[in-house]
DNA sequence: GTCCAGCTTGGACATAGAGTCCACGCCATG
DNA sequence: CATGGCGTGGACTCTATGTCCAAGCTGGAC
């Protein structure tokens, strides 16, 4: 892998980087063109040369976005957030060559803070800021929504039309959650069976099952 | 004032207390029967020896109460906040003799804080408002608000703070959603039979179920 | 050191829910 | 009346869920 050109070119900075950081910081080329990591300095996941790089949001084509993203907040599996900053370096020519991201564990820094601020500190509660409302609520919205906009009932609605629905739904991965199905074909006024044919209608991409 | 027999036998402590906690922390020793300040180590404020200790509202007569107070906090004329522990030190027949009270400066432990968690950190909030977008991902950030909040990493959470995150994913629903049980097992750096020996745990409303 | 109690774990197991398949019934249209 | 498309119930398979247990591990008491 070390013999890619752009990897010679990079691994000068990418290195004194990673040394810089010490241990809780890595470096990692994505090559933009195959969308896999070329090389990794200072691995904190087990994440290798030729790994894919799941970095594909960045639009490294689009001219107008800038050439530095960050710095951003990024989460590990094990939870350790990380601060990362990413950067498209382009050879001579402009184009994109390779993409430098540099992930550093806020970790040890955040539990360093932790312990300064708790030194000697009072106890004190803490506030609850998360909660999640009722999936079927956003269910029933949804499909009373397109009711309202097309003006049909719920029984009146052609074919198109729970297909329509339905991929509204998917988008917002309703069937990720447990006994959704039943829900979702009793609102649509459909039964269960009909609701696996139009998703698989809906989720084939190819239409054309001729032969 | 030094010759008061009460300070002879506690300034040593006091002095020892003052000198650990360097220039952040004052100690007081006060007299309950006048009110007033015996001797200061590290003055923070003005007060001196005989001015009015403004202390009264812990009540050293209440036999029932703890001779110890706090850490709890208190503000300065300029702002500063501090944590302070107050004692009641006792004479050999169990009467009240001084209050010691500790005063612990925060700022500068609040600052250097404030520093650490500030290195490297994102500039831009990450969008907070995706509905079911990746459910995992707040798995992960419910985990690691919680690690960061105790300041232990995930392998070496106690039983105790699995259970606490195990109760704030819960009230989320998170398992109401498909395939939500083993991530977050791992996630928790648990097996999923674990998981679910807490899960029981945490929903059984009487825990003495013996005969 | 030993012992013990509680915790964790992998795996076996039972069951519910997910997803597939198919034969039948119901309309339309020709 | 025949036909073809669609919806339906029901049976089926398979994945994921949840339970249970025997064995291994850990940490504290002794």
């Amino acid at each position: 892998m070390d013999d890619d050109s752009r990897v010679r070119t990079w691994a000068p900075v990418c290195q004194a980087v990673a040394a810089l950081l010490g241990p809780y910081a890595e470096v990692v080329l994505h090559d933009p063109g195959t969308d896999r990591i070329l090389a990794v300095w200072n691995p904190m996941s087990a994440r290798g040369p030729g790994d894919p790089s799941s970095l594909g949001e960045l639009d490294s084509l689009d001219p107008t976005a800038p050439d530095v993203f960050g710095p951003y907040e990024k989460l590990l599996a094990d939870g350790r957030r990380l601060s990362s900053v990413s950067a498209i370096l382009r050879d001579a020519d402009g184009r994109a060559s390779v993409v430098v991201c540099v992930n550093l564990d806020r970790g040890p820094l955040e539990q360093a803070a932790a312990v300064l601020s708790a030194f000697g500190a009072p106890t004190v509660a803490r506030p609850e800021p998360l909660f999640e409302h009722d999936w079927s609520e956003r269910v029933q919205h949804v499909v009373g929504s397109y009711v309202r906009e097309c003006g049909r009932p719920v029984e009146r609605l052609t074919r198109a039309d729970r297909l329509a629905v339905l991929a509204r739904l998917e988008e917002a991965k309703v069937f990720a959650v447990r006994r959704a199905a039943p829900v979702v074909a009793g609102a649509l006024r459909v039964s269960r069976s009909t609701l696996y044919g139009l998703l698989a209608e809906l989720r084939a991409p190819n239409p054309k099952d001729h032969a």
